[in-house]
DNA sequence: CGCTCACTTGATCAGATTCAAAACAAGTGG
DNA sequence: CCACTTGTTTTGAATCTGATCAAGTGAGCG
């Protein structure tokens, strides 16, 4: 996709927070996201939770952060979906990576003095935001919560990594199915996918420039990898039919069932 | 680069650690790589040292780390240089880093039980070893230094996001663009460059592996940027001539400019 | 000297892009 | 409720980039 730049320069659209308002999703904390990977004592839930004191509620399409944005405001994705891209001088998009609730967003600028990239809500979305400082302040206090946090950054640098090796090494189908159980598998881990049907909320653009593709050609592929019934597709919500020839295909290792934190000291 | 399995399973070659030797190029410590970023104190300077109490020199092909290694340890890279990848279903290989003194190998298996990567050196090497558990008691101690060497993996994913960027987004000639402007941007950042001349420890083949083409291509861009004059080759020494142009093609943007460790507390 | 490994070059082929146009869906205002 | 707008998806045809296959060159080494 190419970007208008002048369109960049519309202003950023925040929501209004109302904080009475009822959700039929529950939000994510950060709490909730780490105790998934290593037991966490009440002081460190709390320690968390003060994190996360305010809260803010944005639509789709609305920036969180902007590319050159002053670095140090970051956020905690407690509901909904967004994603990180870089714009490249030639106009070009390049998506790095996709948010799911329980995830910190601006990680990316943390040792920058501008942010490298752009993040904005793929959907409806709820997060908190803090500083920086404050981030950096709990995992002093709390070192063994920084470690699960350092944990936590490591585990987005491997999605990346495998993106890149999928990048590198896979064709267009195998890329578009990488896609696809990413997906998936990302929603399926907080709650967000109905077993292997699941609503994918890109367009065709969106996933092209995710995994280095025209969408003319990430169409092409949607359809092939639906005649082969391995995917089924109804409006915009896709079934995974044959789980193990798309990760055949698109050479995908679940990095889940790796995952260890218990090296860590245990919980006091 | 298609990889023949069987030779993954020859025995791992270390050279042995001859603790009296003398090198014409001094080794870099953490301490002076994590130096450049802030200003350290002396306690923080010694308690970089203990990391590195001990010492082991590599040939250039020795494996540090292994896939399915179990995950624990890790290094730094003192002296020479190494790179990192994966091996594919399909026994392709995507390199995924390069690593240069001062960096610490091993980062990629902080939260998983097992090696995701392999990491070998590409030229004679002294690495430091040691267990992650000792770095995490590290920046339990010293909380400054433990956000420091965040911000330090963070400069390392920094890299990654280009590179994705570049793989998706970017035709065969930028890409051996920016791998060529990539090598020597950060091998003069280590003093192992020559002003714009550096030389490439890199075989063709390991370069396409690492920018997602074959090796034969790799040589067609590698000659037709020597034939546009923006590059000139001597041997396996590479000189950048028109470092503008590179950088066009490439859509690269040099990051070290960008970073800023200043909001960090200053020393005590 | 003969081996191996990296580099080089040419010819052919397949996969992905580009360009163009049409079908479709959702939302807006009259 | 319909006409209109806008954005997304779908399809076809032509083109081009990079992969593949094959063969030859050259340097270093046992």
């Amino acid at each position: 996709m190419l970007i208008d730049f002048n369109a960049m320069m519309r202003p950023v659209c925040f929501s209004r927070d109302s904080s009475g308002e009822k959700h039929d999703v529950p939000g994510i904390c950060l709490a909730d996201r780490i105790g998934r990977l290593m037991t966490l004592s009440a002081e460190e839930s709390s320690a968390l939770a003060q994190l996360e004191d305010r809260g803010r509620l944005l639509r789709r399409g609305s920036a969180l952060l902007r590319l050159n944005d002053r670095a140090g405001e970051m956020f905690l994705l407690r509901r909904g979906t967004a994603m990180s891209y870089v714009l490249l001088r030639d106009g070009s998009r390049q998506i790095l990576r996709f948010h799911f609730p329980g995830d910190i967003l601006g990680w990316s600028a943390l040792a920058f003095r501008h942010s490298l990239e752009t993040v904005v809500a793929t959907s409806d979305a709820e997060v908190a935001p803090f500083d920086r400082t404050a981030l950096i302040g709990l995992m002093t206090q709390n070192p063994r919560l920084g470690a699960a946090i350092s944990a936590l950054a490591q585990l987005e640098r491997q999605v990346m990594s495998d993106r890149l090796a999928t990048l590198g090494r896979t064709d267009a189908r195998g890329r578009v199915a990488a896609l696809l159980i990413e997906m998936r598998d990302r929603m399926s881990a907080c709650g967000m996918a109905n077993g292997d049907e699941f609503q994918l909320g890109l367009t065709q653009e969106e996933m092209g420039d995710a995994v280095g593709l025209t969408a003319v050609h990430v169409n092409r592929m949607l359809r092939l990898l639906e005649e082969e019934q391995l995917i089924a597709r109804a409006g915009s919500r896709v079934t995974v039919l044959n789980h193990g020839a798309l990760a055949q295909m698109a050479n995908y290792v679940d990095r889940n069932d790796g995952v260890d934190l218990e090296w860590l000291a245990p919980a006091r």
